[in-house]
DNA sequence: ATTAGGG
DNA sequence: CCCTAAT
């Protein structure tokens, strides 16, 4: 689908699940001779952006926690079966994000279990700013 | 089929 | 987010 109509579809997702009931959303309708997409004889169209909630924040750092780096298959399974949007990389791509921005000592062997209190740093940051 | 990393 | 070499 179009890309401002995917756009307006995620304003409305993000005001349902803060529990707003009858606000009006609005996007900017691109002019109608806009090129968009790949170079040429490419259907697929990049993703919409979905910036993380708190919540999905905490449900991946939980879960890393439990099987620890590397794990992204199970990771999505475990907590995020129910959002086909938030691919196994996607969640990869999140918790490397979130080590760089919080200076968690990236270096961890696959499945090493991460120190509670890296985890807790990882919420608090993110959740402030 | 997945993961790791750069694009 | 996407692309893809490496596993």
């Amino acid at each position: 689908m179009k890309p401002h109509v995917a756009e307006l579809i995620d304003k409305i997702e993000k005001l349902c699940n803060e529990g707003h009931q009858t606000e009006s959303v609005s996007v900017p309708i691109p002019s109608t001779q806009e090129q968009e997409g790949p170079s040429s004889h490419t259907i697929a169209q990049r993703r919409t952006r979905r910036p993380f909630s708190v919540d999905e924040v905490e449900a991946l750092v939980r879960t890393v926690e439990l099987l620890g780096v590397g794990r992204w298959r199970e990771v999505k399974l475990r907590a995020f079966s129910n959002v086909d949007h938030r691919t196994p990389e996607d969640l990869k791509d999140k918790w490397n994000t979130l080590v760089h921005t919080t200076r968690i000592p990236p270096e961890r062997r696959r499945g090493e279990p991460i120190p509670q209190e890296l985890l807790d740093r990882v919420l608090i940051v993110h959740t402030l700013g």
